[in-house]
DNA sequence: TTGGGGGATTGATTATTATCAATTGGCAGC
DNA sequence: GCTGCCAATTGATAATAATCAATCCCCCAA
């Protein structure tokens, strides 16, 4: 792994005040790996052999039932994945494929268990960021609860706009099937709520949208601290 | 704190292998309180004072938008709550009220943080305990993704049957407005769905109901062990 | 025993969402 | 420039779920 790399991992809030020979340890163990588009890294059901970190490109988390399948979280730099999965040393619950080509680090099961026990840094930093990933899910489940899709997707945007740079611009990094996944809503029913939404100040400029009225967007979209960010 | 409920909450996985010390200072500063049905026991939005621990009675986790009120989930002895919100030292993102006459014990927050920090044990089981509480909110996220309102019921259902005892019968211990909430679906279509399951063999007798036909309804459920459970 | 009262059920209607089908619209490769 | 392909859109319809309204059914108190 190179240095640049591992200054990225090493600047994670996971490593943050790990001790110098634990990280390298940990990382001796780990290994860097460049995937394709499209490519399926974990499937729900398995056990656990890594941990993963997205070093750079786009993941999926989904999931399937009954011939359906959801994306529930879609990942990007720097971000850990199945670290649940990870600690209990239980299956996945969730399927990983790449959206882009990207640079996947993985950490052995084990080394991260063994860490865990050895350094209280690195045990404090897991549980924080378990806690970090508990809240993120249940903003999700808030948000499919208790919203319909129109406005699942108003306030996609109002976070993806000050994701963006608060520029009144959001373009569509993912295809517009995923994002429909993501959230809970088919391809046909993205289209026609995007199509809604001018009436509530956002506008199509070519492939990327534009809001022209973010005061009207939020009414509609009532944001909620407590569902969003 | 009488002893036999130090007892049971000892015997919590939680606190399994923290020494008799460390427990015993989180004891002293916690405190079991009774709480009649219907008192709401933190809020939304609110800075977290203690970490609770249902000792006895039903606590229901719920979450307010715009008017609109569901049911997270419904938590039974012995079961800890708000613990990310606790670590993180961050404000709730739930609610919650009992739902029967409850006993609730309390540790004050920075106490379990303290203890975080010096008893390795307990870090670990306070890990342990968080990476559980994740996948449970996945598994729901999943469930409400993935399925539609009847076959919610239906899995519910066969869960309920096999936690009262696999003796074919399940006996409606909270009330349905509170269940329909918690299946993410309104009163009127919980009895819609119970009348539909008829079909599946399922029968009402009395205010109870009966499975007269187990396979018939795993087949209409289409239980799946990385949704339920 | 007899009324209330509140939850539960049922019915009718509307809203929301999914599905299926047809069409459009880019865009890569020739 | 064409052509073909695939995603995106649009339209029509069906399935699912929410809402509103009207009973019904218990259970409890007088």
């Amino acid at each position: 792994m190179r240095q640049a790399e591992s200054d990225l991992v090493r600047a994670l809030p996971l490593f943050e005040n790990v001790s110098e020979k634990h990280f390298d340890e940990l990382m001796s163990t780990a290994f860097l790996q460049r995937f394709p588009r499209g490519v399926t890294l974990i499937r729900e059901g398995d056990l656990p052999d890594f941990l993963h970190i997205v070093v750079e490109g786009t993941v999926e988390l989904f999931a399937s039932h009954d011939s359906h399948e959801t994306a529930l979280d879609i990942l990007e730099p720097v971000t850990t994945f199945i670290l649940a999965a990870v600690i209990r040393d239980d299956v996945y619950l969730k399927s990983a494929r790449t959206l882009t080509p990207a640079q996947i680090l993985m950490i052995p099961a084990p080394a991260v268990r063994n860490a865990f026990d050895r350094d209280a840094a690195f045990a404090r930093a897991l549980v924080n960021e378990l806690a970090v990933r508990y809240r993120c899910v249940v903003r999700s489940l808030k948000n499919e609860k208790l919203r319909n899709s129109a406005e699942r997707l108003a306030n996609w945007l109002l976070q993806e706009e000050a994701h963006q740079g608060n520029n009144r611009r959001v373009s569509l990094e993912i295809d517009k099937r995923t994002l429909a996944s993501r959230l809970g809503m088919t391809p046909e029913n993205l289209s026609r709520n995007l199509a809604q939404l001018s009436k509530h100040g956002v506008s199509k400029s070519g492939a990327d949208l534009a809001i022209d009225d973010i005061a009207a967007l939020r009414q509609f979209a009532k944001p909620n601290s407590l569902i969003d960010q």
